[in-house]
DNA sequence: TGTACATCAGTGAACGCGCGTTCACTGATGTAC
DNA sequence: TGTACATCAGTGAACGCGCGTTCACTGATGTAC
């Protein structure tokens, strides 16, 4: 037997599809229920409206996120290679599973305010974030917030210009080049002020 | 006697105001119109269609970003310094003309290869980074290409990030810490591989 | 200077479309007694 | 075991809306002769 919730795990899952094939702007109520070969009012059993099913795209996101974040940190003790660590999982997270991450930092679509779930888990997310930040301010002598706000910049900008596809014309935009990029600020996350 | 182009321009005005009220999602020719104070048809006489009157303020915003970043680089020598200076008035331009920024990194809405004016006008922001990039990897022997791409995704993901306001909630998102980020990052570019 | 004509930027009506959401319904499943 | 009833996940028709775009038009301006 199907387990009950059949058609909402559909349902999300018709989403990313359409969201990954056609972009953000594509996205509607009735297209998923297309794509999920069901009437376009069986939604609504399961969501209350557009905002609902997006909401809940953006909390698994951000919890999907939170677990390959700590996966990427086990063995290490390294400040520093924990930072860059969770970089890289931070880009490839963003290269894996594109629909998430767009819609996880698109604010217009999903207002956090309404959804505490999607709130509760991007903190989980960031907090993981935050330790290493602190780790490595400890060790720098460099504020906490900084160090946050400059690691969470370097890759978040990285993952989206790369899924923006702005830079295949200018530089090799693999996940390789990704990767050294990253690596190639370890070494400053050693380097005390 | 007003200039023949009167309405076009009003039209980029009206398009630039709601985008920055109401968000890209909300970008309308109808509302464009109606904002300019014409009929909902006028617009066509100036712009073919609704991707032509995008396509223009994205040309329009990386002509503006190449100006402020070359302005920014006046009287610096230091290559570093240069970077830095580039960073800052990155971020500075997008805070300042969020509209701007927000629909110059959307492929979705303005796809260059329909619009080689936008697509050059690109080129041209890119090449003052592609500079001053090749001034570090020549002194620090680093790849002009990571160079490059690192020091954007720095300064992007942190106008990205202050611009869809992730950050109130974490931590003090103003311009002076997002200054002092990038600013934070100039004895990087200095250091050899 | 006057007349005929072309051009051009605007108006306003109309089109067809996909959307979010509501409604009344149906049929299957579970529960009480 | 059987019957009555509630619940629940689905269907399909219908609503009103804003949108992009097309069309036929109007009136002002510029140009040729």
């Amino acid at each position: 037997m199907t387990p009950p919730d059949n058609l909402r795990r559909a349902l999300l899952d018709a989403s990313l599809g359409l969201i990954t094939a056609e972009g953000l702007e594509k996205f509607s109520m009735r297209e998923v229920a297309r794509r999920a070969g069901v009437s376009h009012q069986a939604p609504y059993h399961h969501f209350l409206d557009r905002e609902a099913i997006l909401a809940a795209l953006v909390a698994e996101g951000f919890e999907l996120l939170r677990q390959h974040s700590l996966a990427a940190l086990v063995g290490l003790d390294d400040p520093a290679a924990r930072l860059t660590a969770l970089g890289k999982a931070y880009v490839a997270f963003a290269l894996d599973k594109p629909a998430h991450f767009k819609l996880m930092f698109r604010s217009e679509l999903v207002r956090e305010d309404r959804h505490p779930e999607a709130q509760a888990c991007a903190k989980g997310a960031y907090e993981v974030l935050l330790s290493v930040a602190r780790e490595i301010a400890q060790r720098t002598g460099r504020s906490e917030e900084v160090v946050a706000l400059a690691g969470w910049s370097l890759v978040h900008g990285l993952a989206t210009l790369l899924l923006e596809g702005k830079l295949d014309k200018a530089m090799s935009a693999t996940r390789p080049t990704a990767d050294a990029v990253v690596q190639s600020f370890e070494s400053f996350w050693r380097t005390p002020l």
